[in-house]
DNA sequence: CATGAATGAGTATTCATTCAT
DNA sequence: TATGAATGAATACTCATTCAT
């Protein structure tokens, strides 16, 4: 089992971090295109204006570009979790539920082609979900917000509460961008998905319109 | 996107059904070991004892090798699950959801290594789930399954809450087996999947210990 | 320098006569639709309703095939010629070169894909003019036009301006259907292909309208 | 039909042309030693102490090899010609047809087998005469030719005679290389076909010893 | 640091040919 | 004889990676 590639190196300079910028973008626009069987380093260096040693300059081997696309996507998506819950808005843990799940519904459908591959070709690396310094924020935060609704959840092992949560998650979010048959409407897809995370928690509460 | 690859011709005769389990049975095995970046046709014809050019006779590419094996998989699944519903025990909806979610697993943790690359993999065909003859019939059952228990369950749109309940299923019982931090006691997973879909399906009922 | 393969057998019997001629129909027809590269032995059994193995019952390299196949176009070709020439029509030297010529134009306007395949294909195998028996009869034919006419022509050797007139006579002939521009009318081509041999045989011979 | 393969970049550098020139001498002469069917890319790259890689780097294929090849070939070819027509030697036509036909019998006789491949496989190749710029500055050379000549010559279309001079020298002269029985004395052989083109051309003209 | 020409191990796929039935 | 499933050597082509400039 070959651990995560990382960077091969922290680039510090304002230049480096530009070139790992741009060729981030480079590999995240072919892969969405081109999926994974057609992306190769060399396209990804010509499609960033830069040369293929390059690319090696910052990335160690081919994977380790995708690798680093999923964090920075597991990023992103902790950082549209992390901002609806700090707005911390009115109501109880059903709606903090809702404004997750409507804000990563939304982060999304910005880019759904690319989260399209990303889903698709992530399992393909041997990547746990728990390697990422991300995805521990994430299930961090889920857990905090978990511990905060103590009073209101059914499942005992708050520590699985999280995980199942966030498997959940992840998965209905997904499958709703990628896979949902057109017949399900957008509303519903999004009203269902909290409701099987307020039923997993609150088995108890009244279900809302 | 392209179609699912079928097997070049439908064998009829023993002999060439034995070849196509064989084949069939050595890429798994080659499967589980190495990987899907690890698997070539070639190998996977000296594995099963056979030469390339009858692997290119049943299957007319390597892929077609992969979606196979994943049929196979579905249906086995889907049998799984058929049996366990047909063997209708006591109980209501939350009991059918108990034995589905223990059959599964179990099947699942027959060929863990085997399931776990074929979960990892699957995405990576641009097989979506309804094209699988498999899938179908899972859906229809539990489709059915929701009729059948109508007059207990919350969700309005029926067909919606089949997808989810499925999306759920399939993803929850992978992560069990793959995913689940060893910390997380297999009956633990196994009663919180059961409330996951208890939950969203019959939101009011009761608990069960 | 590999030698003219050679059909395995003289085949006596109707049967295996028959088979040779479907066989050979089918290489005519493959070759001519798909050209040498995409022509194989499976497919042109296929063609032919026959298993790969008659194939190899009577031919026994995919090369004879085409070998075969060239023969008998030779054969035909020398029996277009030598009809014309028995047919011994008015006139003298020139009047049979055009008989010659207009004859296997003829001749290769019925099938020009395959004549084309044929010629594009024939030198591909190391088969010298020298060892197709038709070859022969057609050089014996065309030497003994020179004999008859010896008094009218001015080349000295007759062999030599045998081999010649062949050469040119069955480039331009192909050249002609195949090769030539469509500004050329066929009269004109026709015309002047006589021309040639007229004028190398009988250089101070009045040209004919 | 496919357009003619081009070399996949246009190579300005020296290191390059280089590269370009190694690879297609070691085509030559793989091509000469084992005719098109014994050539491939792996071999060839061998040969010219070069990786496959390499090769791919400047052809797109095994087939544009062959192309570059016969273009190189027919460049040489038409550069003999042009040398000999500029040298504008004395007398007349004949003259100059005999200057060409000995031109090109020697360029021929350089390198006997790799014409004698190269003559064989072109046909192999959906390239049409007139797809090469070689072909087409040919063409106007001995086009031209004829306008000087035009008093002289008897056939009335000058474009029709220059493909059939062209059509007739090629062959002949390829003839003579590779098919010509050794009976025949390269000076007949070389007289002969100077007696071919001149009797088509100037019918009434004396026929020199 | 950036470049991109060069490398060459790796692999899917084909197809002539055989031979057990 | 006819069949056609099975064989497996052969080969075109790709692409991650290196390294001299």
């Amino acid at each position: 089992m070959k651990s995560l590639p990382q960077p091969r190196k922290m680039p510090r300079q304002a230049r480096s971090q530009h070139m790992v910028e741009t060729i981030l973008e480079a590999t995240a626009r072919v892969l969405a295109e081109r999926g994974y069987a057609g992306t190769n380093t060399n396209v990804v260096a010509e499609r960033a204006g830069v040369s293929v040693g390059s690319v090696y300059q910052y990335f160690p081997n081919k994977d380790s570009l995708i690798t680093a696309l999923h964090e920075r996507h597991a990023s992103q998506m902790y950082a549209v979790v992390d901002k609806v819950l700090d707005g911390a808005g009115a109501g109880g843990l059903r709606a903090r539920l809702a404004d997750m799940v409507r804000a990563l519904l939304e982060a999304h459908r910005v880019e759904p082609e690319l989260h399209k591959v990303l889903e698709k070709e992530f399992p393909f690396f041997d990547a746990p979900h728990d390697e990422s310094p991300a995805d521990h924020s994430f299930f961090r935060r889920v857990r905090e917000l978990l511990e905060t609704h103590a009073g209101e959840i059914a499942p005992r092992d708050r520590d699985l509460a999280t995980w199942i949560v966030l498997r959940t998650l992840e998965t209905l979010v997904h499958a709703a961008v990628i896979d949902a048959p057109a017949r399900f409407s957008t509303e519903d897809i999004e009203q269902n998905i909290v409701d099987v995370l307020a039923g997993y928690l609150m088995p108890g509460a009244p279900r809302a319109a």
